[in-house]
DNA sequence: AAACCCCACAACCGCAGACGG
DNA sequence: GCCGTCTGCGGTTGTGGGGTT
Protein backbone atom coordinates (compact mmCIF):
# COMPACT_ATOMS: atom_id res chain seq x y z
CA UNK A 1 0.00 0.00 0.00
CA UNK A 2 1.55 3.62 -1.12
CA UNK A 3 1.93 6.10 1.52
CA UNK A 4 -0.67 8.15 -0.19
CA UNK A 5 -3.53 5.36 0.20
CA UNK A 6 -2.27 5.23 3.59
CA UNK A 7 -2.85 8.18 3.87
CA UNK A 8 -6.63 8.38 2.21
CA UNK A 9 -7.41 5.84 4.72
CA UNK A 10 -6.17 7.73 8.18
CA UNK A 11 -7.83 10.93 6.39
CA UNK A 12 -11.08 8.52 6.27
CA UNK A 13 -10.36 7.46 9.82
CA UNK A 14 -10.46 11.04 11.12
CA UNK A 15 -13.72 11.05 9.38
CA UNK A 16 -12.48 13.75 6.79
CA UNK A 17 -14.17 12.63 3.86
CA UNK A 18 -11.57 13.40 0.62
CA UNK A 19 -13.68 15.12 -1.69
CA UNK A 20 -13.72 14.70 -5.34
CA UNK A 21 -14.71 15.43 -8.24
CA UNK A 22 -16.13 19.05 -9.96
CA UNK A 23 -14.68 22.12 -8.14
CA UNK A 24 -16.92 24.54 -7.08
CA UNK A 25 -16.55 28.53 -7.49
CA UNK A 26 -16.01 28.67 -3.39
CA UNK A 27 -13.60 26.05 -3.69
CA UNK A 28 -11.62 27.46 -6.26
CA UNK A 29 -11.43 31.40 -4.32
CA UNK A 30 -10.47 29.16 -1.50
CA UNK A 31 -7.37 27.83 -3.42
CA UNK A 32 -6.86 31.32 -4.94
CA UNK A 33 -6.63 32.10 -1.66
CA UNK A 34 -4.53 30.29 -0.29
CA UNK A 35 -2.23 29.78 -3.18
CA UNK A 36 -1.60 33.50 -2.50
CA UNK A 37 -0.46 33.22 0.65
CA UNK A 38 1.60 30.32 0.66
CA UNK A 39 2.62 29.75 -3.51
CA UNK A 40 1.91 27.09 -5.13
CA UNK A 41 4.56 24.81 -4.65
CA UNK A 42 3.46 23.19 -0.94
CA UNK A 43 0.46 21.40 -1.93
CA UNK A 44 0.00 19.27 0.91
CA UNK A 45 0.18 22.16 2.83
CA UNK A 46 -2.65 23.97 1.23
CA UNK A 47 -4.81 21.04 1.15
CA UNK A 48 -4.64 20.81 4.87
CA UNK A 49 -4.87 24.62 6.11
CA UNK A 50 -7.42 25.29 3.16
CA UNK A 51 -10.27 22.77 4.69
CA UNK A 52 -10.84 22.30 1.16
CA UNK A 53 -10.75 18.49 2.49
CA UNK A 54 -9.01 17.47 -0.99
CA UNK A 55 -5.47 16.37 -1.45
CA UNK A 56 -2.51 18.16 -2.52
CA UNK A 57 -2.51 16.43 -5.46
CA UNK A 58 -5.72 17.39 -6.65
CA UNK A 59 -5.39 21.50 -5.60
CA UNK A 60 -2.33 21.66 -7.76
CA UNK A 61 -4.06 20.02 -10.81
CA UNK A 62 -7.03 22.40 -10.05
CA UNK A 63 -4.15 25.56 -9.76
CA UNK A 64 -2.24 24.24 -12.83
CA UNK A 65 -4.65 23.57 -15.60
CA UNK A 66 -7.76 25.91 -14.48
CA UNK A 67 -6.69 28.52 -11.79
CA UNK A 68 -3.10 29.85 -13.17
CA UNK A 69 -3.11 33.42 -13.78
CA UNK A 70 -2.49 33.57 -17.78
CA UNK A 71 -3.79 30.31 -18.89
CA UNK A 72 -5.29 30.75 -22.13
CA UNK A 73 -8.67 29.65 -23.15
CA UNK A 74 -10.53 28.89 -26.10
CA UNK A 75 -9.73 26.98 -29.05
CA UNK A 76 -5.83 26.11 -30.23
CA UNK A 77 -4.98 29.17 -32.98
CA UNK A 78 -3.57 27.26 -36.32
CA UNK A 79 0.02 28.43 -34.78
CA UNK A 80 -0.16 26.39 -31.46
CA UNK A 81 -1.77 23.73 -33.68
CA UNK A 82 1.50 23.43 -36.06
CA UNK A 83 3.63 24.14 -33.12
CA UNK A 84 2.01 21.37 -31.09
CA UNK A 85 2.55 19.08 -34.20
CA UNK A 86 6.15 20.04 -34.40
CA UNK A 87 7.36 19.45 -30.89
CA UNK A 88 5.12 16.05 -31.04
CA UNK A 89 7.15 14.58 -33.66
CA UNK A 90 10.21 16.07 -32.10
CA UNK A 91 9.87 14.91 -28.43
CA UNK A 92 6.91 12.60 -28.63
CA UNK A 93 4.43 12.35 -25.83
CA UNK A 94 6.32 15.04 -23.55
CA UNK A 95 3.46 17.09 -22.85
CA UNK A 96 4.85 19.29 -19.66
CA UNK A 97 7.66 19.95 -22.41
CA UNK A 98 5.59 20.58 -25.16
CA UNK A 99 3.27 22.85 -23.03
CA UNK A 100 6.42 24.99 -21.83
CA UNK A 101 6.67 26.47 -25.83
CA UNK A 102 2.76 27.57 -25.75
CA UNK A 103 2.47 29.53 -22.81
CA UNK A 104 -1.05 29.72 -20.88
CA UNK A 105 -1.54 26.36 -22.67
CA UNK A 106 -1.26 23.47 -20.28
CA UNK A 107 0.11 19.95 -20.52
CA UNK A 108 -3.65 18.35 -19.84
CA UNK A 109 -5.04 20.65 -22.51
CA UNK A 110 -2.19 19.98 -25.60
CA UNK A 111 -2.76 16.31 -24.52
CA UNK A 112 -6.41 16.60 -24.57
CA UNK A 113 -6.08 18.44 -28.04
CA UNK A 114 -3.45 15.66 -29.32
CA UNK A 115 -5.56 12.68 -28.15
CA UNK A 116 -9.13 14.06 -30.33
CA UNK A 117 -6.71 15.33 -32.75
CA UNK A 118 -5.20 11.97 -33.62
CA UNK A 119 -7.79 10.44 -33.18
CA UNK A 120 -9.92 11.49 -35.99
CA UNK A 121 -6.78 11.54 -38.39
CA UNK A 122 -6.79 8.15 -37.50
CA UNK A 123 -10.02 7.35 -38.22
CA UNK A 124 -9.86 9.48 -41.58
CA UNK A 125 -7.12 7.16 -42.47
CA UNK A 126 -8.59 4.71 -41.88
CA UNK A 127 -11.57 5.29 -43.99
CA UNK A 128 -9.01 6.15 -46.75
CA UNK A 129 -7.19 3.09 -46.61
CA UNK A 130 -10.37 1.08 -46.27
CA UNK A 131 -11.87 2.86 -49.27
CA UNK A 132 -9.21 3.21 -51.54
CA UNK A 133 -8.16 -0.28 -51.42
CA UNK A 134 -8.93 -3.97 -49.04
CA UNK A 135 -6.44 -6.51 -50.02
CA UNK A 136 -2.90 -4.81 -50.97
CA UNK A 137 -2.98 -2.06 -48.04
CA UNK A 138 0.55 -1.99 -46.15
CA UNK A 139 -1.90 -1.77 -43.07
CA UNK A 140 -2.41 -5.38 -43.58
CA UNK A 141 -5.38 -6.55 -41.86
CA UNK A 142 -3.56 -9.47 -40.44
CA UNK A 143 -1.53 -6.97 -38.00
CA UNK A 144 -4.01 -6.64 -35.27
CA UNK A 145 -2.02 -3.15 -34.17
CA UNK A 146 -3.12 -1.40 -36.94
CA UNK A 147 -6.68 -2.56 -36.75
CA UNK A 148 -8.20 0.91 -35.60
CA UNK A 149 -10.56 -0.30 -33.60
CA UNK A 150 -14.35 0.43 -34.81
CA UNK A 151 -15.17 2.27 -31.16
CA UNK A 152 -13.62 5.23 -31.01
CA UNK A 153 -13.16 4.75 -27.58
CA UNK A 154 -9.51 4.87 -25.97
CA UNK A 155 -7.02 3.75 -27.99
CA UNK A 156 -3.40 2.51 -26.56
CA UNK A 157 -1.63 2.96 -29.66
CA UNK A 158 -1.66 6.72 -28.86
CA UNK A 159 1.19 6.58 -26.69
CA UNK A 160 3.89 6.92 -29.21
CA UNK A 161 5.21 9.70 -30.69
CA UNK A 162 7.89 11.61 -32.28
CA UNK A 163 10.69 10.63 -34.24
CA UNK A 164 12.34 10.50 -31.03
CA UNK A 165 11.52 7.84 -27.97
CA UNK A 166 11.39 10.26 -25.39
CA UNK A 167 10.49 9.48 -21.50
CA UNK A 168 10.71 10.83 -18.35
CA UNK A 169 10.81 7.66 -16.29
CA UNK A 170 12.41 4.06 -17.40
CA UNK A 171 8.88 2.69 -17.38
CA UNK A 172 7.39 5.17 -19.29
CA UNK A 173 10.56 4.12 -21.99
CA UNK A 174 9.58 0.69 -21.42
CA UNK A 175 6.01 0.82 -21.64
CA UNK A 176 6.58 2.96 -25.79
CA UNK A 177 8.67 -0.08 -26.04
CA UNK A 178 6.04 -2.44 -25.25
CA UNK A 179 3.90 -0.51 -27.45
CA UNK A 180 6.12 -0.74 -30.11
CA UNK A 181 6.51 -4.08 -29.54
CA UNK A 182 3.31 -4.58 -29.31
CA UNK A 183 2.55 -3.35 -32.28
CA UNK A 184 5.11 -4.63 -34.41
CA UNK A 185 5.06 -8.56 -35.10
CA UNK A 186 5.40 -7.52 -39.06
CA UNK A 187 7.91 -4.98 -38.74
CA UNK A 188 5.33 -2.07 -38.85
CA UNK A 189 5.52 -0.63 -35.61
CA UNK A 190 2.67 2.19 -34.45
CA UNK A 191 5.24 4.46 -34.01
CA UNK A 192 5.65 4.50 -37.83
CA UNK A 193 1.67 4.70 -38.04
CA UNK A 194 1.60 7.77 -35.69
CA UNK A 195 5.15 9.08 -37.53
CA UNK A 196 3.30 8.57 -41.09
CA UNK A 197 0.25 10.62 -40.16
CA UNK A 198 2.71 13.36 -38.47
CA UNK A 199 4.29 13.03 -41.61
CA UNK A 200 1.19 13.83 -43.80
CA UNK A 201 0.46 16.88 -41.95
CA UNK A 202 4.27 17.98 -41.68
CA UNK A 203 3.78 17.67 -45.67
CA UNK A 204 1.13 20.14 -45.41
CA UNK A 205 2.51 22.14 -43.53
CA UNK A 206 5.76 22.51 -45.42
CA UNK A 207 3.85 23.22 -48.53
CA UNK A 208 2.62 26.13 -47.17
CA UNK A 209 5.22 27.92 -44.97
CA UNK A 210 8.40 27.24 -43.72
CA UNK A 211 9.02 24.78 -40.77
CA UNK A 212 9.11 25.99 -37.22
CA UNK A 213 13.04 25.65 -36.02
CA UNK A 214 13.70 25.04 -32.15
CA UNK A 215 14.69 28.68 -32.08
CA UNK A 216 11.64 29.50 -33.64
CA UNK A 217 9.85 27.73 -30.70
CA UNK A 218 11.26 29.36 -28.19
CA UNK A 219 10.82 32.70 -29.71
CA UNK A 220 7.06 31.76 -30.15
CA UNK A 221 4.83 33.84 -28.44
CA UNK A 222 1.27 34.24 -28.24
CA UNK A 223 -0.70 36.82 -29.00
CA UNK A 224 -2.85 38.90 -26.70
CA UNK A 225 -5.86 37.22 -25.25
CA UNK A 226 -8.91 38.47 -26.62
CA UNK A 227 -11.32 37.50 -24.15
CA UNK A 228 -10.90 38.96 -20.97
CA UNK A 229 -10.46 36.26 -17.73
CA UNK A 230 -10.94 36.95 -14.08
CA UNK A 231 -7.48 37.07 -13.47
CA UNK A 232 -6.96 40.19 -16.28
CA UNK A 233 -8.88 41.79 -14.05
CA UNK A 234 -7.42 41.27 -10.74
CA UNK A 235 -3.88 40.72 -11.56
CA UNK A 236 -2.35 41.06 -14.93
CA UNK A 237 1.05 39.37 -14.58
CA UNK A 238 1.77 40.12 -11.23
CA UNK A 239 0.75 36.64 -10.13
CA UNK A 240 3.54 35.61 -12.18
CA UNK A 241 5.80 37.60 -9.62
CA UNK A 242 4.07 36.33 -7.19
CA UNK A 243 7.43 34.26 -5.50
CA UNK A 244 8.97 37.09 -5.59
CA UNK A 245 6.64 39.54 -4.48
CA UNK A 246 5.19 37.79 -1.33
CA UNK A 247 4.68 40.96 0.74
CA UNK A 248 3.29 43.64 -1.70
CA UNK A 249 1.31 40.99 -3.82
CA UNK A 250 -2.84 41.54 -4.13
CA UNK A 251 -4.97 38.60 -3.62
CA UNK A 252 -7.96 37.32 -4.88
CA UNK A 253 -11.02 38.17 -2.07
CA UNK A 254 -14.07 37.11 -4.03
CA UNK A 255 -16.45 39.08 -6.64
CA UNK A 256 -17.72 42.39 -6.47
CA UNK A 257 -22.05 43.19 -7.60
CA UNK A 258 -21.04 43.24 -10.99
CA UNK A 259 -19.38 39.40 -11.05
CA UNK A 260 -15.76 40.71 -11.26
CA UNK A 261 -12.89 39.39 -8.74
CA UNK A 262 -12.29 42.07 -5.78
CA UNK A 263 -8.45 42.60 -4.83
CA UNK A 264 -7.37 42.74 -1.49
CA UNK A 265 -4.11 42.18 0.28
CA UNK A 266 -3.75 39.33 2.57
CA UNK A 267 -3.69 40.53 5.76
CA UNK A 268 -7.31 41.94 4.77
CA UNK A 269 -8.89 38.58 3.98
CA UNK A 270 -10.93 36.81 6.57
CA UNK A 271 -11.44 33.53 5.45
CA UNK A 272 -14.10 32.21 8.00
C1' DA B 1 -38.64 15.88 -29.74
C1' DA B 2 -35.78 12.12 -28.65
C1' DA B 3 -31.83 9.38 -29.23
C1' DC B 4 -27.38 9.11 -30.45
C1' DC B 5 -22.72 10.54 -31.40
C1' DC B 6 -18.70 13.27 -31.03
C1' DC B 7 -15.76 16.44 -28.97
C1' DA B 8 -13.63 19.20 -25.51
C1' DC B 9 -12.54 19.58 -21.10
C1' DA B 10 -11.89 18.49 -16.22
C1' DA B 11 -10.33 15.45 -13.02
C1' DC B 12 -8.38 11.19 -11.16
C1' DC B 13 -4.85 7.52 -10.91
C1' DG B 14 -0.41 5.35 -10.82
C1' DC B 15 4.23 5.88 -11.08
C1' DA B 16 8.80 7.84 -10.78
C1' DG B 17 11.94 11.37 -9.44
C1' DA B 18 13.46 14.84 -6.18
C1' DC B 19 14.55 16.05 -1.80
C1' DG B 20 15.32 16.27 3.06
C1' DG B 21 16.12 13.92 7.47
C1' DG C 1 22.70 4.90 1.40
C1' DC C 2 17.98 4.42 3.03
C1' DC C 3 13.47 5.85 3.91
C1' DG C 4 9.54 8.79 4.05
C1' DT C 5 7.31 12.57 1.96
C1' DC C 6 5.97 15.38 -1.69
C1' DT C 7 5.68 16.97 -6.47
C1' DG C 8 5.27 16.44 -11.32
C1' DC C 9 4.18 13.84 -15.34
C1' DG C 10 1.74 10.93 -18.51
C1' DG C 11 -2.24 8.02 -19.17
C1' DT C 12 -6.97 7.32 -18.62
C1' DT C 13 -11.73 8.08 -17.53
C1' DG C 14 -15.98 10.68 -16.76
C1' DT C 15 -19.11 14.15 -18.17
C1' DG C 16 -21.59 17.96 -20.26
C1' DG C 17 -22.77 20.35 -24.38
C1' DG C 18 -23.57 20.77 -29.12
C1' DG C 19 -24.53 18.79 -33.47
C1' DT C 20 -26.68 15.23 -36.24
C1' DT C 21 -29.91 11.67 -37.40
Amino acid sequence: MSWWERRKEQKMVEGQEIRKGPWTEQEDIQLICFVGLFGDRRWDFIAKVSGLNRTGKSCRLRWVNYLHPGLKRGKMTAQEERLVLELHNKWGNRWSKIARKLPGRTDNEIKNYWRTHMRKKAQEKRRALSSSSSSSSSYSSNNPAVEFPADTGPVKFFDSGGSEISASSPSTKKKMVENQELGDPNGFSMDDIWKDIDLSDHESLTMNQDVYSEEDCNNFSCPALTSPTPWDYYCGDSMWRMEEEEESKLIFSGYDHNGRPRLAQPNQIFFY
